[in-house]
DNA sequence: CATTAACCGAGACGGTACGTCTAGTCTTCTG
DNA sequence: CAGAAGACTAGACGTACCGTCTCGGTTAATG
């Protein structure tokens, strides 16, 4: 996972309204941001968080977080991305790896699954998730957004692994490695956003098996 | 699907302080939020639509809304319930009925993930739909009460089809109902939320081919 | 002095923004806000008072004051109209009631003039009287309707009793009483304004000598 | 009038914590700032004219403005002393010569009153003499600076010409001449600035002779 | 004549207040 | 007494400026 600074286009059109020069940014306001916004949702909820408690706890100017971004939920976006960018770094080294292989398809899917599973259930995770994916509902610009940085690198990590397992023999040939990808990744969300049933590792490797079993390649 | 009119608790307690008399109350009003509630969700979007908006719009005071309903979710949720009790009316008679049985368990479910895929494409329910799910992210309390009233009946139907194929030897003996349904609404849910891929019947079709692969009963 | 509530004209235009009902206003309100904002200039300034400060202050939602006044500088009109409607009440009896004739009018004029001199010095009256005069010098609007409630009223009852004078033969049949009225007053304002030179009884004194001088009436 | 230039005294204290070298100063930015202050004022309004407005019409930086001066209010003080100064300088002359003694009084008189007159219905000199006036009636400190630039100098004018008429026994020997030089100032300052009546050259000639009528020698 | 100090335009920063909008409560009047 | 109407307290919104603080880039006087 790459960080994605904000980037606002600086396309020089003829009637800009405004366009803060980059490169005089405060990494430390920026910083500050990130960290505020992530512990409001997280302790207060995103309803609750607001651009003016956030510039608050980052001890920041409002414009200082307007000037960059055009909505909480933007703010939000970005600081979630820095901390799985983080996240990644601590972990494996170079980002968004993708999915291991070795050799083992259960085995490969199993730990990432798992390791998912945990991550909903991290609540340092589930807060900032939820407030994205709410937003995400509620505005198709912020959805495109986030499944251009989010959803689809993720469900693409999926897809690679399945086609090697493809070219490999593991799975049928005329298996679907999108229509996988979501089978193995939208029932753990459905239960992770409406909360239907605990989210286990149990679970996550029932869920494997089932798919598993569908895509075996057959005699 | 049932109506479920509201129905907030008249539980007797002794120092309640307050207790609206629902024998009084005015259908008339009630009918007018719920109108004005889906159009608003339905033009303009959930985050523009307000409490003020809807008292407006259905010629109400805005302490007739408080009066019956905690927030302008809550007025969103029974609207959609009753949106949804006029629909299976109108169709099938008796409401909630469930998943046909003609015996040929891949036609049937073919037949109302379609329906699913269109009621998903339908903007009269989508925005609902958006909004509910959304408000379901941030507040736990009510997501449980959405999940109990829409997840979970919508998912069991699903399992109850699913467990008669089972017994009828369509499908494998020792496969998860639960998971098989899940496999089967999650992934269009997934699609229709963060809009990643467009939702059609080729789709559905794909989607319940693969599933079903992976239920059916081995030798 | 007349109190001269606010009366936001309830003109009934086609496409009329607003139009609170004044029926229903809070008095509650409107008093504190009146202490609240006479308070905030005597002690702070015209400056530093703000209108979120004058809410604070009063209990008040910002809100209750942009309902019925346009600025604080309206506010604060209405706030002085008010205080020197009581002060009238509280001395007179009956409000407005012009210079007193008792036949003397070098002592009937001395005795207001010296009142005035007092008005000037009182810290009650001083700061909000700078406030409202610095906003007339710069929107010419407020300035009308403050000359029309506050000046006018006021050089009309020197007028008036000019008139009386010079019907008596106690000034001279040409000379102008709108200008011996200017005459009066425009030097203690002036010497108000800009703290030229200490306000004092002993000034209004001399000042009076020296304008009955010129008005006394020719052999 | 004196042209005053900023004299931000350079006092070598110890700690000072800003002393910058008047002797590097920008004329060219000083010009341009003074330029764009009385614009923006007569154009827009004091209230309108901000800090930033008249840097940025100055194609200058705010910092220019706050090294040099303490605040908006300064700047136009000195704005229009440059103003006054090279009006002066284009008329007279040398300046601040006072007011002509052709040995008649009233002539003389009559003429800086009807040029007091033309001034203040200037626009170019009502926009900002309404804004210093505004400030000094908000601000002690403002107003004692400008009363010593401004008011004193030209009060101090009428005085030096009716000390020389009272020795030339054109006026009364026991006349206060600081009282008649506001007897003749002002009422036209009052007119001015609340705008009660029109101010004309009539106006003028009437309230001269109201004024001298007091003054006049008496047998 | 190069060095160097500081003024300059520019504008990001932490802040405060603006005037608007909505939430949820309270009050008044009508059917 | 339910309901329509809407005023009330409260507080977040996004904008505009404040006055301070860098940042490079010219100047100007000095060494």
């Amino acid at each position: 996972m790459t960080t994605e600074k904000p980037a606002q286009a600086p396309a020089p059109k003829a009637p800009a309204p405004k366009a803060p020069d980059a490169s005089r940014r405060s990494e430390r306001s920026r910083r500050a941001i990130y960290d505020a916004a992530l512990a409001l949702v997280t302790e207060a909820g995103y309803a609750k968080t607001t651009v003016e408690g956030i510039a608050a706890r980052a001890g920041v100017g409002k414009q200082t977080i307007y000037r960059w971004w055009p909505s909480k939920a933007a703010v939000l976006l970005d600081a979630f991305l820095d901390l799985a960018a983080q996240a990644d770094e601590a972990l494996g080294g170079d980002a968004d790896s993708g999915i291991p292989d070795t050799g083992d398809l259960a085995a490969d899917l199993r730990y990432v699954l798992r390791a998912t599973v945990d991550e909903l259930n991290d609540p340092k995770y589930d807060g900032p998730t939820r407030a994205l994916a709410a937003e995400g509902l509620v505005s198709p610009e912020f959805a495109a957004r986030m499944t251009e940085v989010l959803m689809e690198p993720q469900l693409a990590r999926y897809e690679r692994r399945l086609e090697a397992a493809r070219e490999d023999g593991d799975i049928a040939a005329d298996a679907d490695v999108r229509i996988a990808a979501e089978l193995l990744t939208a029932p753990l969300a459905h239960r992770w956003q409406y909360r239907t049933r605990p989210l286990t590792h149990a679970y996550a490797d029932a869920l494997l098996t089932h798919v598993l079993r569908g895509l075996s390649p057959r005699p």
